[in-house]
DNA sequence: AATAGGCACAACCGCGATAGT
DNA sequence: CACTATCGCGGTTGTGCCTAT
């Protein structure tokens, strides 16, 4: 093991520039040195990582003693294996986020974004490959209907370039994330603006995600703070208590999408699908036929859901990428709401209802 | 018991961003 | 404005442990 040998070669060669001007030490850190560089800092605060070194005594760079801090030696880090409510978030995350470690970590109090990194690659991405995911997008990796042995059901299944899933998680867990930029859908879809005069009546399911999105003190604050900004492609979300409708910003298009009207307080009552002109009624039933994948969890737990939602022939995409990517989480939402009244067995006549392209 | 392979995790490296001069 | 130092992040590598053969 080299780790404890001083490298002086490799150390002017390769290290860091603050490296270059002294003798450093690289590898494995011993208990003495974590000791050093604990008892320094403890007292006097790292300052300038690059000065670290030489005041407490060491023979690395500011480098290393600021990566042995922050990813081992501070003391609010959390020790211990990820429990299933942490790996959960950073699959959510990771999904809006990508492989923004330090982003996602900071969703998982006292767990470095190296911690985060390494338990992605040692372990959730061979559960997403697993789970026939595409660890980078999300989405489905094979083409064929594909036999799950474990369930004895078969899945629709599409090559991840092919067809975009739909898909959008909020956890409960996540506090902060206004600053979450939600990836593009990979392909675009057609914009089809609808006039708020020839607006659909909002749905119960609608006026569920905006009424709780109004009740929201600290989401009517951000929607206030950002009201002059253009929302599209950042995805403000909400979601501090267990109710699937309480998140997300709805943007004005998406408000429109959905039959409400920014400019009014008044949510519209809600009408019968059939009712409605111009709007395609999709029954549960389609909607369960169209989404195929729809994440098993969601079924074993209330409301920390995670729905995967496969666009296919039938449900055309229509605007539901209109505009904003934030439309599909209100439908996302709506498909929540509808999967879990189909769970808990309650008879529901409200359907989504979706323009025609 | 020896060894190879897999795995988890700590540490390193390179690069871009930012601050200071 | 240009240059340099430093910081922070993401990707990658290396080490040691565990398990199967």
């Amino acid at each position: 093991m080299v780790s404890c040998d001083i490298q002086e070669g490799l150390g002017n060669k390769m290290g860091h520039q603050c490296c270059r001007k002294q003798k450093v030490k690289r590898g494995l850190w011993s208990p003495e040195e974590d000791e050093k560089l604990i008892k320094y800092i403890t007292i006097h605060g790292h300052g300038s990582w690059s000065s670290v070194p030489n005041l407490a005594g060491l023979e690395r760079c500011g480098k290393s003693c600021r990566l042995r801090w922050i990813n081992y030696l501070r003391p609010d880090l959390k020790r211990g294996s990820i429990t299933a409510k942490e790996e959960r978030i950073i699959v959510d995350t990771h999904r809006i986020l990508g492989n923004k470690w330090a982003q996602i970590a900071k969703h998982l109090p006292g767990r470095t974004d190296n911690e985060v990194k390494n338990f992605w690659n040692s372990c959730i991405k061979k559960k997403l490959i697993a789970q026939g995911l595409d660890p980078n997008t999300h989405n489905l990796l094979s083409t064929n209907y594909k036999h799950n042995n474990n369930n004895d059901a078969w899945k629709l299944s599409y090559h991840s370039h092919q067809q975009p899933t739909s898909t959008f998680t909020v956890n409960s867990q996540i506090s902060d994330i206004s600053s979450m930029v939600m990836k593009a859908p990979p392909i675009p879809f057609p914009m089809i603006p609808l006039a708020p005069d020839t607006n659909p009546p909002l749905s119960h399911e609608f006026s569920s995600i905006l009424t709780y999105e109004y009740q929201n003190p600290r989401t009517q604050a951000f929607l206030e703070s950002t009201a002059s900004q253009s929302s599209i492609g950042s995805v403000p979300i909400f979601s501090s208590t267990s109710h699937p409708s309480e998140f997300g910003m709805l943007d004005e298009s998406c408000m429109w999408a959905g039959g409400y009207d920014p400019t009014q307080s008044i949510i519209p009552e809600k009408k019968q699908p059939e009712q409605q002109v111009g709007i395609e009624k999709i029954t549960s039933h389609e909607l369960t036929s169209a989404g195929q994948n729809m994440d098993a969890s969601f079924e074993t737990s209330n409301f920390d859901f995670d729905f995967d939602f496969v666009e296919s022939t039938l449900l055309p995409c229509g605007m539901y990428y209109n505009q904003s990517p934030i439309d599909q989480l209100a439908w996302d939402s709506w498909a929540l709401q509808e999967k879990k009244n189909d769970c808990c067995g309650n008879d529901t006549n409200i359907s989504p209802h979706r323009n025609k392209v």
